[in-house]
DNA sequence: GTCTATATTCGGATAGAC
DNA sequence: GTCTATCCGAATATAGAC
């Protein structure tokens, strides 16, 4: 892997881990085996490698959202896969996080890919409760985008609590909660 | 006022907006009005500080919450007028988004009031729950823990995704979705 | 109780040699 | 491309005067 790669990945843990204020281009420099003049060759500064990073992370989580959105399945099995898929909950989500850290927020370039994420899976959710109302799957009267919005946000929710639980306890009840109340509203399908 | 309590109330909207990480002693002294001097003859330092204003907004958190949920109705409608009440949402939540924050998870002292107030909004929550089933205002089959560790999520997750998007809509997507949902399992009571 | 001075380390970067 | 040297201000305190 080469040394731009290897900042990159170093920079993605670390503002999984500690956030943007937190995270130091040393720490970043020690993590990745790189020295000073190494970093600022290929970038010219912390914002530059934020930006490589973050980009990276949302790509990557994209991929693994749509992997469970475009598997078989009826609607509300697609959704379960997804709130029920593996996660390293008490790393809190690397993107969702990012929305706590103010020097992100204000700036423009840096917040593009997370709120562009975020929008993406509110809207891909959203798209599947319709597919589902429409077959049938789902009762006629859920609303897909309030439905994907909460789905979003009990997974972003859930590692909040499960943080400071120190437990994933608390996610997996949440997310439980919900997968009860939507059950609910998908009946049976009559057999054709 | 008193130095020490314009001191706390600086911290506590410092690490509302900027969290532990991001907040300095200066920046403290400097919104509080106050010298070097006069916040160490008051604390020993940033965490010393830290703890008193997390301890002040945790408080200030439950006395909020307990007045929605001590107010007259039935089970669904206090657990809606927790949803809905008044907040400011782009802020995001004083408690939940310290569980973001690498040092404060680290310290023991530092976490404790924030699993402390999860914790205890959770399970008051649960209680509501479960008093709504036993008298019928809910459906049999609600899980309590479940439903209440939902609540809560929708709550923090909403404050994510509304922060990503710059914008309440999607917190206010979401606890409607939430709503939605355990409306269908909140029959009305017959009269007695 | 509050102020000013001083100390140490870190954050974030530039410059120039190799 | 990578390394070392150097820079300047901020973060987090301590010491001692008033």
């Amino acid at each position: 892997m080469s040394t731009a790669d290897r900042l990159i990945e170093s920079t993605q843990d670390l503002l999984w881990e500690r956030g943007y204020v937190g995270t130091s281009p040393k720490a970043i420099q020690q993590r990745a085996g790189a020295g000073q003049g190494s970093m600022y060759h290929h970038f010219s500064g912390k914002p530059d490698l934020a930006l490589a990073a973050i980009r990276r992370t949302a790509e990557q989580m994209r991929a693994t959202a749509e992997a469970c959105f475009s598997a078989s399945g009826t609607a509300y099995d697609r959704i379960r896969a997804y709130l029920l898929r593996e996660r390293e909950v008490l790393r809190g989500c690397p993107i969702g996080r990012l929305t706590m850290d103010p020097d992100i927020i204000a700036d423009p370039e840096l917040r593009e890919p997370v709120t562009e994420t975020l929008d993406w899976l509110r809207a891909r959710l959203a798209q599947i409760v319709a597919e589902g109302v429409e077959r049938g799957e789902f009762d006629a009267g859920l609303d897909p985008e309030r439905t994907a919005a909460s789905v979003v946000a009990t997974i972003q929710g859930g590692y909040v609590v499960a943080r400071a639980a120190g437990s994933t306890a608390p996610f997996d009840a949440a997310v439980q909660g919900l997968l009860d109340l939507l059950a609910t509203r998908a009946p049976r399908r009559p057999a054709p």
